[in-house]
RNA sequence: GGCGGCAUAGCCAAGUGGUAAGGCAACGGUCUGCAAAACCGUUAUUCCCCGGUUCGAAUCCGGGUGCCGCCUCCA
């Protein structure tokens, strides 16, 4: 496996610290706000991430923070006059909600800021021991002059930084980069008890404690966005390593940005989209598919002709997935009893054909992924399984519809190689799929294609207006008899029709709807 | 000013030295009562421009143009 170190601004050969297990960490959402798709593009590429490595057999350690406590928090929650921790607790539920219809896996550990204050003393106290941090009466300061690493993984020197910053100068500070561990409290603003006053941690030191405490010193994979490279992941590795004397992570992954009209979606900007919004205009799947679709280290344009092509797409590999899921079931496919017993080589000469171009594509699918996480080639395999079967299943097999008992020992035979050829297929899909997470899947692991409630309730209006339509225009004919089986039909689906002097009117008997 | 990214068909996009994946759209065909889906075929002599290296470059080097990002909160 490959992976592109930012570290290094160069792809490197994997290798775990510990053999066969790897240890992630992805800089989560500041809870303050509903995620936007640019957010989502993160979590799904490093939920994606982590799939393949499961994929590939290891055992996977996630942690996933929540920065709850910060300046935007404590503004929004003034703002909408609510308690700062209730507000996060809101986008909290609003990103697992979010998440989770775009199928991105819960992470082993949801760590949050505030349950973690004792940590982030603790740590910032070794740092003041050691002399890389300094208290003012705002509170307490990495002095980054002490850090002689500082800017190895943003790749710029102290010297260009000072010349190019624009920060607001604080006298109080000794340089201008550095930041701050511990904030002093304002009036009104929530904090805690620490040696230095009342106050709250900086912004980057939760994520060094946390990591630390989880994944401990030199964990594997350490991820988020482009814009967390400086000064985010730039500050964390001087805290941690500044305090351990030990390299904090490994691999760094940083994911390119979305954008609209060629511009970074941004709250700043205000071109953002909400993934709660997008989801009422586009499937779940689609969406994922679209984020999927591009290299994770380019930028991607946000567009509704990009989301409508990806809903194309998609609608293409439903089409595949449905048409293997009937031929299993079909007679002549899928019919015959489990023959797991057959070995490949007995197979025939089709079935062998399809097996071995499929095969191809299981290690095309592993090589694009070993590949720095190649999704985009990885995606291509997926449509080339979907074409390979629609080939495979276009042409009849010879023995279709036939009952068992008529057919010869070799028909049988025949049929028994079309099963094995097609469960090898759709367990392809499955293992495609476990990967990409664009589909929903049962606990088997099989692929589920239901419509989503979104999609059903927006289709239930008009579908049942066609209805009535119809059983109107046989109303007119006097064709009483299939109006009245269309009313009848759909009271057994829950649905009841009321023929009244201004017209129809359709209820929805309540314990017949579908319970989310 | 410093640092970094991107530029491939109508659109999205993979491809870092060996002669342009995949998806969408379009057109023609097979199938179909008609459609849809599916399948087959066509659609970039060419990869922003100029120059160079090489038997050979979208891929390497030099120069240029355009767009974007980071250096301040941001996935």
């Amino acid at each position: 496996m490959k992976i592109y170190n930012t570290l290094t601004n160069a792809k490197e050969d994997f290798k775990p610290r510990q053999p066969g297990k790897v240890f992630i960490y992805v800089c989560g959402p500041t809870t303050y706000n509903y995620i936007h798709l640019g957010n989502a593009r993160s979590f799904v590429f490093f939920d994606t991430v982590r799939r393949y490595f499961c994929y590939r057999g290891y055992e996977v350690k996630y942690v996933q923070n929540f920065t709850d406590m910060d300046d935007k928090i404590i503004n929004r929650a003034r703002e909408e006059k609510e308690d700062p921790l209730l507000l996060t607790e809101k986008y909290v539920q609003a990103y697992f909600y979010d998440t989770q219809a775009l199928n991105v896996q819960k992470a082993d550990i949801h760590p949050k800021v505030s349950q973690h204050i004792p940590e982030i003393v603790d740590l910032i106290k070794v740092l003041i021991e050691k002399k890389h941090a300094y208290l003012t009466d705002q509170g307490v300061y990495f002095d980054i002059a002490t850090f002689a690493d500082y800017g190895k993984l943003s790749g710029r020197s102290l010297d260009l930084m000072q010349a190019g910053a624009r920060v607001e100068v604080d006298v109080r500070k000794k340089n201008p980069l550095d930041f701050a561990l511990w904030k002093a409290a304002k009036p009104g603003e929530p904090f805690w008890e620490s040696p230095w006053g009342l106050g709250r941690p900086g912004w980057h030191i939760e994520c060094t404690a946390m990591a630390l405490k989880y994944l401990g010193t030199g964990f594997d994979l350490h991820g988020g966005g482009n814009d967390l490279i400086f000064p985010h992941h730039e500050n964390e590795i001087a805290q941690a390593e500044a305090a351990t004397g030990q390299p904090f992570a490994r691999y760094w992954l940083h994911n390119g940005y979305l954008t609209v009209n060629q511009e970074k979606m941004s709250k700043s900007l205000g071109n953002y989209f909400l993934v709660r919004e997008i989801l009422k205009k586009f499937s779940p799947e689609t969406v994922r598919l679209f984020l999927l679709s591009i290299h994770y280290r380019s930028p991607q344009d946000f567009s509704e002709e990009n989301l409508n092509n990806a809903a194309r797409g998609l609608e293409r590999l439903k089409t595949s997935i449905i048409l293997l899921q009937e031929a299993l079931v079909r007679p002549g496919w899928g019919d015959v009893s489990r023959s797991s017993s057959l070995e490949f080589q007995d197979i025939g000469g089709r079935e062998a054909a399809f097996l071995a171009t499929i095969s191809k594509l299981e290690s095309d699918f592993i090589a694009a992924m070993d590949d720095d996480f190649n999704t985009a080639l990885a995606l291509s395999k997926l449509f080339d399984l979907a074409r390979e079967v629609n080939i495979y299943l276009t042409q009849k097999p010879e023995t279709e519809n036939q009952n068992l008992p008529q057919l010869t020992t070799i028909e049988i035979q025949n049929k028994q190689f079309a099963q094995v050829a097609l469960v090898k297929a759709k367990e392809l899909f499955g293992s495609f799929n476990g990967v990409l997470g664009i589909f929903k899947t049962n606990a088997q692991g099989d692929i589920i294609l239901e419509r989503s409630f979104q999609e059903r309730d927006a289709l239930v209006e008009p579908l049942i207006n066609l209805i009535i339509q119809l059983r109107q225009e046989a109303k007119v004919k006097k064709d009483w008899v299939s109006a009245d089986k269309i009313r009848n039909n759909l009271k057994e689906l829950g649905i009841v029709l009321e023929d009244t002097k201004d017209g129809v009117r359709w209820k929805l008997r309540e314990n017949n709807r579908p319970i989310v």
